[in-house]
This record gives C-alpha cells, structure tokens and sequence, in this order.
DNA sequence: TTAATAACTTGCGAAATGCAAGTGAAATAA
DNA sequence: TTATTTCACTTGCATTTCGCAAGTTATTAA
C-alpha cells in the first residue's frame, strides 16, 4: 500500500489548514472581520457550540489570529481582537465568500454586493500578481522551495 | 441561551464551507493544481485515508469542482479533472499557502517561492479589488445584500 | 444580598476520521 | 488462457471530534 511521501504538499497549506482548516474557522474570521468581537456575539450569530467555540478561539489565540484580551469597562467580558497576523486572513475569507457567491448563491440564497471605498463601484476580489498585477491562474505559477528543487 | 440568528454569515461562506472546509479538500486541491489527477497520486502524496479521499472526490464531483472520467487508456483509472468552479479556487488556494508561508513557515519548513511565468520575478499573491486593484482590508470593504439591508 | 450575565467546562451520544483489510474490474505477465 | 498485479474503491472497527444540554465561576446589576 502506497504511504505518504514527502513533498511540496507538506508545507505551507497543510499548516495553514491544521490552523484554518475546519469548518468553523473561517466562520469565526468572517464574523471578526465584521467586527465581532466577543464570545457571545460569535455563538449567538453562528449558532457554534460553546464548547467548540471555545476550544477554535483558544486554538486560534494560541495561534497568533486572535489576541484575548478582558474588556475594561467589563470584567466579565472577554475582547477577541484580530492581529495582523489574522487580518492577514482578510483577503482568503473574502475570495471564499466571492467564490459561494458565485458557483452556489442562486441555489440557496442571495449573493452579497461588494463595494470598496475607495471606488464606491460594485467589485470583486481578484487575486493577481504583486508584481504585474494580472489575475493568477494555475498554469502561470512556478513553485520552487527557498533553496532549490522546483516542482 | 442564545440560539441562532439569520444573518449574512449564513451565506456564501457557509455554503463554500459546506463544500471545501474540511481537513482535506483544499490539500486536494493544492495537488490538483499541481496537475495531479489520478486517486492513487493523491493518496500517495497526501497520506489520505483511502476512504476519506473516495469520499471527499466524490463530494467536490458532486458539487462540481471535479469532473470526474474514466482514462480511455487504462480503464481502470478515473481522472479528477478541475471544472472551470474548481479552477475558480485557485486563489484562495495560492493564498491560503501564502499565509502559511508568511506566517508559519520558518518554524517548521521552508516556504515556497512562487513565480509568476509571465513576469519572471518572485512574486506573492494578493487579493485585490477588481475595479481599482488595490489590495483589499476588512474596513474598506462594504457589504449588501443583492436587493437592501447593509451591514 | 440576590439575581443576572458572560465565558466558559463537563458529560454524553452522534458523526467524522484514521487504519487495516478486503473486493471487483481491468490490465499485464507467464 | 490463466495467474498475478494494479487501481479505485468499500467495509469494519477503534479513536477523535462535534453538537447539545446542563452545569460552574467570576463579575456586574438590582
């Protein structure tokens, strides 16, 4: 039987999905990125378990997304605040969201208008290039470890 | 207890989730960008239980990420291609690697150096407004309903 | 001082995951 | 032509995770 060979897999999207990589997760930043930002707000819009809910916000605290902090006004409550390392996640929530939007609205609901400030236009996320600015696609990209070896 | 409320989170993210938010989707999609398209391949390189991956397969076929076929010349084989739905993911994918590869990488591997063939030069992914191209933050980003009610 | 409230934890049944072994159809070797 | 591999699965079973309901603890509000 064929085991598991190290390769390029092995990397960067496997650790980023033991973080991610369920199906609560992205849920929680999208609710963060709307400016959610305590224990019962999260519950009572997902509709998560507490406990499970609990556990994410501790997996992803101890991650480096989330930073916890008491809220001052309040002792009981608890500020779930994104660091940049979690803001950093905007642009993979949103293509996630563009992406149902587009291949599975219609069928279960409407889709969501985007608008960016800056244009005040209806818009899409795109991602493209840092350097030429043009829409990636999976044939253009060329992937090599940070030594040698390309793939 | 709070229970759960209607909102825009029970939207396209949800609905994507549904489909590509488990432990193993985006890995296999990360192969499949890599131009791997046969069940073997993936369990090879991935270390997926042969059961999940049947499951998982069968799934992303079913919601149209993959189309799945018979090789004509071994018929034995299936091949999973990527449908146009599937190769929309892409990006979310490429960006989901280069978080890691930001963000997680040094502690545990190196990361992944990408080139973008039509450059030439290093390069990162970034998600960018389609109107205007510049990269998109949480608090530049408005959202509406297709028909009323912002948020 | 008593009652709410917020953020959890605990216990338990149900579902998903991982592992090993088995199956059936098609290709390849003898 | 028969026997052996190969490939893409399925099946059974132990382990882990999830979902739900009911506590628990520390604050704050009445």
């Amino acid at each position: 039987m064929a085991t598991k060979q190290p390769s390029v897999a092995e990397d960067s999207v496997a650790r980023t999905l033991d973080i991610v990589g369920d199906r609560w997760s992205f849920l929680i930043l999208r609710e963060a990125f709307f400016g959610v930002k305590r224990f019962e707000a999260l519950q009572a819009n997902l509709g998560i378990a507490t406990n499970v809910l609990s556990q994410r916000l501790r997996k992803l605290t101890a991650a480096g997304v989330f930073h916890r902090a008491p809220d001052p006004e309040d002792g009981r409550k608890r500020i779930y605040r994104l660091t940049e390392q979690g803001r950093d996640l905007y642009g993979v929530c949103l293509s996630l969201m563009a992406w149902g939007d587009r291949w599975l609205a219609d069928t279960e609901g409407p889709p969501l208008v985007l608008t960016h400030r800056n244009c005040g236009a209806p818009m899409q996320p795109v991602v493209v290039c840092s350097e030429c600015g043009e829409p990636l696609q999976a044939r253009e990209v060329r992937y090599r470890l940070r030594d040698a070896k390309a793939r």
